[in-house]
RNA sequence: GGGCGAUUAACUCAGCGGCAGAGUGCUACCUUCACACGGUAGAAGUCACAGGUUCAAAUCCUGUAUCGCCCA
């Protein structure tokens, strides 16, 4: 590079302002076209559907660290020039977002029924559309870099349409049914949920052990026969339609089927045998409410007993419960355990466990009921995507969900998809009023396809949310149509998730993936882990303890929360997040934005088209050593995210930013860049200073996209002026300009590590001369000497001699002495003279009337203690025998030479030692 | 009942066979012309506990304890 006319430097703001260049620099990339594909035949494209949040709800914590992760993979892709494609989308939350507006419409004093199905709905739109454009601008302050134009809703007609293919299709697979079971009901949200969505909660309660007479027979002792049952839910007993003991229970065995007297009710039910009785429990002997329980259900099913529903879909008891009728469910337990201990019918109580479901979203208690539904029969669908991670073509980050997965894979129920709520999907199947038929149908019907009776209604319900999201990965795309995106995208590459969400979703889609597009909608699952307060618990809207994003991005800057989300977790395991560690990563930003101020002021005379790292000539050693560390750090970052390891390459650049280049070449390059013109020495160190600041921001931009591209816009001379025309050229106008109109680092090329210059020799060598300056310092700092007092320093470097004449002029700045008197041997001890030992460097440092020879002495006996104890440490090591002939040679090998090391320490410092008396 | 995870410096966490690391905090000094959102240096750990495997264990195995999660 040769030396352009002057410049003026540019004028930076001393500190960095995420608020001046978040939001301009992402409507930059967005009207620029950046976040779209760029079509390249020759590569593999990569692609991520972003898991759609809840339309009404507000993004959180956990939101953000998927965006942030998400965005990583995308735009390192993005960089490395594969066809890069993030679907962003939302989700219409069946249950959650009519709650909210049903709440919405509470307030305004009216509600749903009031307002008729199309009114209420179409209020929900509404709702939609404010909702929608919150959570896009909270996707945009994150920096998510996801491609806007494709941006999908799972009610969108597109996706409706999917949906529809999918239920018309299972059903005449025969795997999806309409059937009576026992259904989880939430009396609050007056619906069905499927089994995810219940929360079972251990709480502490009584087991009621009630005794049942058996109806007299011939033979019974005058006083009668009892049977005891034991039960969690003594109101439940006004449906019982059986007593079940185990058919090997020899308690039991003469009494089954002879009938019992049902206590309160005094109708007579049968004692039969059944396996499912665990002869352990209780008494051994169970109360069989078929109406309300699934166990009992399945019971009743196999005995053909009668259901009777005692409990109705209000909670309240119905009229089947006789006196109770209409009673709260609560209130009429407590009255049948009164009547009931009147009668003397109660044995005991026992203190007992027992889990209780909630639901999901309302946390109401859920009540098992039997109710016509539709369901997913799981089964066929599940084996092959049990198959998919068996057979080595789905992977979990990390490995450990392998066995969740399958666990569950493996046990899986039927699946419960019809809601009796107004918003979603509704069910396409229509009920003919004249000959009954069902007819299940993509397009709607205006005739019954049986009778011909246009004598039609249309189920009322709507189906699970999760019915249209498990097809999101490919309804997104265009399914089920053959388009563009679908040929070229699909199937996606990464599914990155909360772990929280592993049955609801991820198995889902692998599922729907496999039997309706025959290919697995990804190949690698990687799970995050939860966010969590400081002091570990649960972020819940309760409790406040959630940091909003949004509030979080405005204080410390997007890049900072993002870099901390990312580099405090590892997969998987669950995050603590503290404001002290953004605080950190906030300085961090600072940093390299003053590391590129520096840059950008020191090498205003050298500015113009970029050295690629490969094409320059290290100079010194200062000069190899950074490059080769960069190098390697090419290599490890690229390395690490392809392992998904995000969390340790962030930390590695951090460490190479802050460490590295900062403390050391930075300071390094001062002296490098002194003087005037154009000198070899000037350029050089310039160029390495600009490369070496682009390797490093091209490395974070993935991580830190904001600070990376601004600096990076300043390094290659389009910075402030560009900026300053691009806020007034931004167009309002829908029209889109011309594809990304000028170089910017978000498609800048991924570097390549150069293994040419990495350089071990180079990097040993600086290690020393590092570790002798620390020492230097250390000791200026330890006998008292003032900052600016630049002191004598005589070092004896044997072999090293030529290293450190060489690099003198970096010892005597950065430890500021006066030029270093380096010998190979010494002449003559130095008097009066602290003594430092860096491997086998002895230094001197002659302190005239500072140095306290007493505290001399004390210093180098303490360093002989040490030294006698690690050199014992090694040789106790090399005189086992077992450690020498097992351990592999270059160990071996290394404990010698450093055994050699702390011999040579030790003795140099008991001469130094003698010397001083 | 079954399964999983965590336990490392005061705090928050990396590391996961070869002499214990980071950030924050703490101590001392420093407003030196990139940065006080900073610099230099320092102190600080029986890697939960008990066994085992290995030449070598924070790291692998077994068990225990505490905390947390998932499934039933």
């Amino acid at each position: 590079m040769t030396a352009t006319e002057p410049r003026t430097p540019p004028e930076l703001p001393k500190g960095y302002e995420p608020g001046s260049v978040e939001q301009r620099l992402y409507q930059f990339w967005e009207e620029g076209g950046y976040f779209k594909p760029r079509p390249d035949p020759s590569k593999k494209p990569f692609t991520i559907s972003l898991p759609p949040p809840n339309v009404t709800g507000v993004l959180h914590m956990g939101h953000m660290l998927t965006a942030t992760l998400e965005d990583i993979m995308i735009r390192y892709h993005r960089m490395r020039g594969d066809p890069t494609l993030w679907v962003p989308g939302e989700d219409h939350a069946g249950i959650a977002t009519q709650a909210v507006v049903e709440r919405h419409l509470a307030a305004e004093g009216t509600n749903r029924h009031k307002l008729g199905r199309d009114a209420f709905t179409e209020e929900i739109w509404k709702w939609v559309g404010i909702h929608k454009q919150r959570i896009q601008a909270q996707m945009r302050r994150f920096g998510s870099s996801v491609d806007w134009s494709r941006e999908r809703f799972t009610l969108d007609d597109g996706l409706s349409r999917a949906v529809r293919e999918v239920f018309v299709t299972l059903y005449d697979e025969g795997l999806i049914y309409r059937g009576e079971r026992i259904i989880n009901w939430c009396p609050h949200d007056m619906s069905a949920i499927s089994d995810l969505e219940v929360i079972n909660q251990d709480t502490p309660g009584k087991l009621t052990y009630i005794s049942y007479p058996l109806d007299p027979q011939e033979g019974d002792p005058p006083q009668g026969h009892l049977i005891v049952v034991a039960t969690t839910r003594p109101e439940t007993m006004l449906g019982d339609t059986a007593i079940a003991v185990h058919p090997q229970d020899e308690r039991y065995r003469d009494w089954i089927d002879r009938n019992v007297v049902l206590p309160l009710m005094g109708r007579l039910i049968p004692i039969v045998a059944d396996e499912a009785v665990e002869m352990s429990f209780g008494t051994g002997a169970v109360k069989v409410t078929p109406a309300h329980d699934a166990t009992d259900f399945e019971i009743g099913q196999r005995h053909a007993l009668p259901q009777i529903q005692v409990i109705g879909f209000d909670a309240k008891m119905t009229e089947h419960a006789g006196k109770y009728a209409g009673l709260d469910r609560y209130e009429a337990r407590a009255r049948v355990l009164a009547d009931l201990e009147a009668a003397g019918r109660i044995i005991k109580q026992d203190d007992y466990t027992i889990p209780i479901g909630h639901c999901e979203r309302c946390d109401a208690i859920i009540e098992p009921l039997i109710s016509k539904q539709w369901f997913v029969k799981m089964q066929p669908l599940a084996t092959p995507a049990l198959n998919a991670l068996r057979y080595g073509q789905l992977h979990f980050v990390p490995e450990r969900f392998d066995k969740i997965y399958t666990n569950w894979l493996t046990n899986i129920r039927d699946w419960n998809i019809s809601r009796q709520l107004w918003w979603g999907h509704r069910i396409p199947a229509w009920y003919c009023a004249n000959c009954s038929a069902t007819t299940v149908s993509k397009t709607d019907p205006d005739a019954c396809p049986n009778c011909g009776s246009s004598d039609l209604a249309q189920d009322p319900d709507v189906l699970d949310t999760w019915f249209s999201s498990w097809l999101w990965p490919f309804s997104t795309l265009g399914w089920p149509d053959n388009t563009p995106d679908m040929a070229a995208y699909y199937p996606t590459s990464v599914m990155e998730t909360g772990y929280d969400i592993i049955f609801f979703w991820v198995a889902r889609m692998v599922m729907a993936g496999l039997h309706f597009t025959g290919s697995l909608p990804f190949h690698t699952v990687y799970l995050h882990g939860l966010i969590r307060d400081e002091q570990g618990r649960k972020v819940s809207k309760s409790l406040k303890n959630g940091l909003d994003p949004i509030e979080t991005v405005d204080l410390y800057g997007a890049d900072a929360l993002r870099f901390t989300l990312v580099t405090i977790s590892t997969p998987g395991n669950d995050i603590k997040l503290s404001p002290n560690r953004i605080v950190g990563n906030r300085n961090f930003a600072n940093k390299i934005w003053n590391a590129g101020r520096f840059v950008l002021m020191t090498t205003a005379d050298f500015a113009g088209p970029l050295t690629p790292l490969e094409d320059i000539k290290p100079r010194t050693l200062a000069d190899k050593w950074i490059i080769s560390r960069a190098q390697r750090l090419t290599e490890d970052v690229t390395q690490l995210i392809e392992a998904y390891q995000f969390g340790e390459a962030g930390r590695q650049i951090y460490d190479f930013l802050w460490s590295d280049f900062c403390d050391w070449y930075l300071e390094v390059s001062k002296g490098q860049m002194a003087g005037e013109g154009a000198t070899p020495a000037r350029t050089t160190t310039a160029a390495i200073l600009r490369g070496v600041l682009d390797r490093a921001l091209r490395l974070l931009h993935p991580f830190m996209p904001y600070v990376t591209e601004e600096l990076w816009q300043y390094l290659i001379g389009q910075g402030a002026s560009q900026h300053a025309e691009g806020d007034q050229a931004v167009p309002t106008a829908p029209e889109r300009p011309a594809l990304m109109p000028r170089p910017a680092l978000i498609i800048a090329r991924w570097p390549t590590a150069e293994q040419r210059q990495m350089d071990d020799k180079a990097e040993a060598d600086f290690a020393l001369l590092k570790e002798s300056i620390s020492r230097i310092r250390d000791a200026r700092q330890s006998f008292d000497v003032e900052k600016g007092r630049k002191i004598h320093v005589i070092m004896v470097g044997g072999t090293r001699a030529k290293l450190l004449r060489e690099q003198s002029t970096i010892i005597e700045r950065l430890a500021t002495t006066n030029p270093p008197e380096v010998l190979a041997k010494l002449a003559k001890k130095p008097e009066g003279a602290i003594t430092l030992l860096v491997e086998d460097i002895e230094i001197y440092l002659p302190l005239e009337g500072l140095v306290d020879l007493t505290k001399e002495r004390k210093r180098l006996d303490d360093a002989i203690i040490k030294a006698t104890e690690d050199a014992e440490r090694t040789r106790a090591k090399l005189a086992n025998e077992q450690f020498v002939s097992r351990a592999k040679a270059d160990i071996v090998q290394t404990e010698r030479d450093r055994l050699a090391a702390q011999e040579e320490t030790l003795g140099k410092l008991r001469a130094r030692r003698t010397e001083l008396g």
